[in-house]
DNA sequence: TTGTAGGCGTTATCAG
DNA sequence: CTGATAACGCCTACAA
């Protein structure tokens, strides 16, 4: 309510008609002259183009869509927009798409499944003709309902090699092997981890069972008291610090964090008890936020280029949309940025 | 292209007829068990829901829009995504008006105020039937146009006293002038301003008169080699206090910064080149970011609510697309945080 | 409470 | 290159 018709002064009550009366040509014609300028003769396009300015009008989008079969509308699903990491794929997304005049729709699950689900629900509803989803682990089926509508999707953020789904984004666990790896190099046997939840999220148990494979194949495992999961804050990342420092039994040499918030947190605890990083104690977050270069001491960390992530689905969407069937592109190279929170291992202990 | 109608298995091409048809009903009775369930017989209405649900059908927004003459459809202009003001900002309004059935489609303009009047045409294009717009200094006649499609409309983040816009936001003048009197009340006399880019910023530009002002009233004014304009980034803040400091003629107790990203720049810079805060210089920063508590020392800094903002700018879209004539909203407090980056100017000089 | 019928504004088809 | 006309899928008086 509170809108109405064609009422007012007349303005926002224009149709291709009035249109087409004022430029003395058919509804079809004014419908060529804004979808498909070359089909129409030069000097009709400026008159219709001309009457069209005059009258403020515009295609109606229901109307167009209706007739065409076409919405022009895709779709994107993210945990929340409360993160640097989605909303610079959502903006590259957003920017790339709109450039070929496709409106984007943002859905946020919150992290939780069944907001997602119902997001995209709701996209579908809306005749969203594609679609691009953090993540693969969701509800059962809804991917399937996804593809029973005929709309192509793409999952971003990671890349699961044998996965079924069509993706762009990197290898979470390899991402964390790397890092694994770079600390056992450094002589590391004693380990830590502080990560974010990971119920529905399989960004964070790939990477998690990364670390612990790699671990493994020196036959070094995580303590359970080594562990902390919560809320990806830096006040988590203090407190978790703090209580796996204050653990029983051996005191890791090296804490792995699930990002830089966490790492962050992590830092600042360590220099508020007397830890010395890199020292005493090694320090590693994911991402390379802003800040991971200002701490003190820099933070070592992995870098993702989401902006990347977001432009190579929304390219991906694009081609299917065109009717072409792109193979899925690869997936992209997360990097280690060595910092100096990251050094040798205490000898012996 | 690529999806086309009633083709493949039968699934995507269901029609409200075809469900009537399934439920024995008309088309009508089809319509009113999803629109007006109240006014459809409990059983018939199973009937319905149960024959849709089998045929996957779900009402198709372009046919409902065009009879209906509504698209439940409302926008949002933002500068950008990769701002945690603005992201809790719409992800705040988007929750209120998703509860309520209005998808919310998301324009950002990079702070150019050309792309704002685009995103602003094509989400009128789309239909939306209310807006919420980032600021109110935007092209001339970009609010005219949307009153004149008798769009309700409003200006978030910032309030200006004497506005005709309807706003949800605080006063940023007072909020800066707010952190004047704070360090004038300290004894400082001599300031430094580092912001962010004004052009097309009113926030930013009612800031700085803000605090003008209010040193003005002391007979202080801002020496034009202590103030920099540039990035709102760390590496900015850096930057600019280092330069301010080098610059000739006496040096500023108190540099104000724009954000919390341009004073933790700042902090870190002072820390570098060894001078102490607060004793030789304070700092303040705008928005209180999670990491502005967790400096060294913690920095003083303004708190808005954002989510407060977002939900309030929805509660008055949702009232007046309901009809009512609401009045606008009064301003939200912006409060100041007292934390160690603040101190007594040093006594003389 | 339910059915009938007309129209919402545009595009696509097919002549001309 | 342009015009007439039939969809497109749904909602909503109005009548029953």
């Amino acid at each position: 309510m509170g809108r109405g018709g064609r009422e007012k002064n007349g303005q926002p009550g224009a149709r291709a008609l009035d249109v087409a009366a004022a430029a003395g040509v058919s509804t079809a014609t004014v419908s060529r002259a804004f979808n498909a300028p070359e089909k129409v003769a030069p000097e009709v396009r400026e008159k219709v183009l001309k009457a069209a300015a005059e009258l403020g009008w515009m295609p109606h989008p229901a109307g167009a869509a209706l007739a065409s079969r076409r919405t022009w509308l895709a779709g994107v699903l993210i945990p929340t927009l409360d993160n640097d990491v989605f909303a610079s794929q959502v903006g590259a997304l957003q920017t790339r798409l709109s450039a070929e005049g496709v409106t984007v729709l943002i859905g946020c699950s919150n992290y939780d499944a069944d907001q997602a689900a119902n997001q995209v629900r709701t996209m579908l509803a809306r005749g969203v003709e594609a679609l691009a989803v953090v993540g693969e682990s969701h509800r059962p089926g809804l991917f399937e309902t996804i593809a029973a509508r005929g709309v192509p999707y793409v999952v971003t953020y990671s890349h699961r090699p044998g996965s079924s789904h069509p993706s762009v984004g990197f290898d979470n666990a390899a991402a964390f092997r790397r890092i694994a790896r770079h600390l056992l190099d450094l002589g590391h046997r004693d380990f830590g981890l502080i990560h974010q939840p990971s119920i529905d999220n399989d960004r964070v148990v790939a990477r998690i069972e990364g670390l612990r494979a790699t671990l493994a194949e020196e036959g070094v495992a995580l303590r359970p008291q080594h562990v902390r999961e919560g809320p990806a804050s830096i006040a988590f990342g203090r407190k978790s610090l703090r209580s796996i420092m204050d653990a029983p039994g051996p005191r890791p040499t090296a804490v792995v964090c699930g990002n830089d918030a966490l790492a962050i947190g992590a830092l600042l605890e360590a220099r508020a008890i007397g830890i010395r990083v890199p020292e005493e104690l090694s320090i590693t977050g994911f991402d390379d936020v802003a800040m991971a270069e200002q701490t003190d001491p820099p933070l070592t960390t992995m870098r993702v280029d989401n902006a990347e992530i977001g432009q190579r689905a929304a390219d991906y969407l694009l081609a299917c949309l065109a009717g072409r069937q792109p193979s899925p592109p690869p997936p992209l190279e997360s990097r280690l940025i060595l910092r100096a929170s990251t050094g040798a291992a205490r000898s012996a202990a």
